[in-house]
DNA sequence: GACAGCAACCAAAGCGCTTTGGATTGATTC
DNA sequence: GAATCAATCCAAAGCGCTTTGGTTGCTGTC
């Protein structure tokens, strides 16, 4: 069924039927009320392709996932990203189109999908310091959101971003709070922005609090379980291990209980973490109470927000670039505890 | 640039232009290789909504992603397969249109797709048994290929799926090889058919070897680690605790660990577990050595199979259903043991 | 009674491509 | 030398929609 049917069944003009259907106001309340119920009957849809052409609009979305060349590692928390965003879409009949590119493609993805017109605009998955995606898709002038930020210039282009320093600063707070001076930060890889602002949080709360954050602690890397289980066994049989840890991924302090474990210590005893958790809908943190202390922020409802806020960009074109800056939960849960005071006692002697 | 401008450049028609692109022969090699040329120089790339307007071809395959509707779970499994198939496309300029649905609105989003021509295919993802999109789609002549199988009629349709039975009925008779024989099934929702086959290959091989499968040791629930946790902490605390576990999921297994230490004992000492390890990029099992013992098989490469399949079904119509089963390789790791003495023991002093 | 103004409709062009049904040439055949 | 044929090329229709630039008929105004 096509508006040409449909508009001879009606004995109307393709361009009435066009008109009705879309709410101009040039047909009367009677005629649009006879064509919606017609197109109804019928099971009439525009045909997609057809409305894009004519418009130059496609209603779609583009989604470039890079994948990381070296690890050929898929960012987990993409899928419920996806999961957020892709509700968004649905809810106002928009489609999203996924490209998942090598890492060193991803400029020329970004120019075809912008020279071809085949999306509306884009959304930039895992922003790095300064990257150039951004001053590249200002220049073809394709709406984008980033899921992040891109370093320097926060205010130019539009954003959703999680406040990753203040949150890795809190956490370094509450882990002082606790007695704990020693403090290993397991990260991620530090081109990455979120993961060069956890640091800055990192460390600004240590400075402030007096502590020298030792190099031979700190550690970034791409957040695999065997990244935590490899790192933490060897700074736990160090000899001068740390007492916490703050650690970027969820799957990374899974890697760092499993070493904890094997070296005959428990979590939340003799050893604290504290993680950053994204809400993952297959790898919740606990039920009631959470198994791994953590800043929380949903990366389900950053997709949401992404997405709403690129359709809001689409839909009225020309305002100033926009952000939100959302703050993670701090939550308590069952991996973290006082300093063991055995290991504040031997730090006193030692002095 | 569009194809007018182009064939003006060139001093050629339009349909000249078009066909040497797209290796019609009634064209001269030699125009043909100023064409492709020009076509290169000039930047020109075909604009995909015309092209789909005119062949009725769109050059995108739809992928449909449920979301479990009462857990608001994305299989984790996902990222990694698309990253498979989107490979795939890219490298046959293809398309991905993505749609995440509840469950519950996937037999209108399929329709869609089919009465909109938006995709020339779909693959489709985590079938149920008897699933009816299967009939679904072969009423409305859409091309598609299933990732997994949705019960009974394997023939009369394609796939790509792994041997889950021969699998877990060989996962099973190494437990048993290793003295254990009271071995909890940690299984995924058993509507859905991939566990359901997990389910009868564990069953052949108990009951091939005498064993009575313990109803209390078998769950099936979706994949969480709390899951695991709960059900393998409540298990190990029964009068009759199991020996080994076998379990659908990489992330329950990562509960089931965490539920064992918890009560003091040791994987691959007190306990033993083998999983079904899906290669997932972000979560290896281990590095050299497995963590866990498992039946293993890539779900990448399984997204790639899907996508050549259905690039395949796509530009030869009208062949037969075409099927690809995977065996899954099993690999020892860390998890497992010969089932523990005083087990053996202990059950001999009951006789 | 002429005219403006308005509400409601329509014919046809145009979006950028493919494809049908020729047209034009030069070479080949008898 | 006329007819046939293969090799190249082209004009124009068509895919299904939107949108421009109307037309038509009616009401109200002076």
């Amino acid at each position: 069924m096509n508006l040409k049917e449909l508009s001879s069944i009606l004995g109307l003009s393709q361009t009435t039927v066009s008109r009705a259907l879309n709410g101009y106001p040039e047909v009367s309340e009677e005629t649009r009320r006879r064509v919606k119920a017609a197109a109804r009957d019928n099971n009439y849809r525009p045909n997609p392709r057809a409305m894009g052409l004519a418009t130059g609009r496609t209603r779609t979305i583009g989604h470039v996932i890079p994948v990381s060349t070296q690890h050929e590692i898929v960012n987990p928390i993409f899928a419920d990203f996806i999961a957020g965003a892709g509700e968004v879409y649905a809810r106002n009949d928009y489609d999203m189109l996924l490209s998942v590119v090598a890492d060193v493609d991803e400029e020329r993805i970004y120019r075809q999908l912008a020279s071809r017109g085949s999306v509306d605009g884009v959304i930039v998955h895992g922003p790095r310091e300064n990257d150039p995606r951004v001053a590249l898709l200002q220049e073809v002038g394709l709406p984008f959101v980033v899921h992040g930020r891109a370093g320097a210039g926060d205010g130019a282009y539009s954003w959703v971003d999680v406040n990753n320093r203040h949150a890795f600063e809190r956490a370094t707070n509450f882990l002082i709070d606790l007695g704990h001076d020693r403090i290993a930060l397991i990260n991620g890889v530090e081109t990455m922005d979120f993961a060069r602002r956890r640091r800055e949080g990192f460390l600004k709360a240590m400075k402030g609090r007096g502590l020298h954050p030792d190099a031979s602690l700190m550690r970034s890397e791409e957040m695999t379980e065997f990244y935590g289980y490899r790192v933490a066994r060897e700074m736990l049989m160090a000899p001068a291990p740390p007492t916490a840890f703050l650690i970027s991924s969820m799957i990374t302090a899974i890697g760092v209980r499993r070493a904890v474990e094997d070296l005959g210590m428990k979590l939340g005893r003799e050893v604290s973490v504290v993680i950053h958790d994204d809400e993952l809908s297959y790898l919740r943190n606990g039920e009631d109470i959470p198994i791994f202390s953590a800043t929380r922020s949903s990366v389900r409802s950053a997709g949401q927000l992404c997405a709403d806020m690129l359709l809001d960009i689409i839909r009225q074109p020309g305002q100033p670039p926009r952000q939100r800056l959302l703050e993670a939960e701090l939550t308590v849960g069952l991996s973290t505890a006082p300093a063991p005071k055995i290991e504040t006692a031997r730090r006193a002697e030692r002095r």
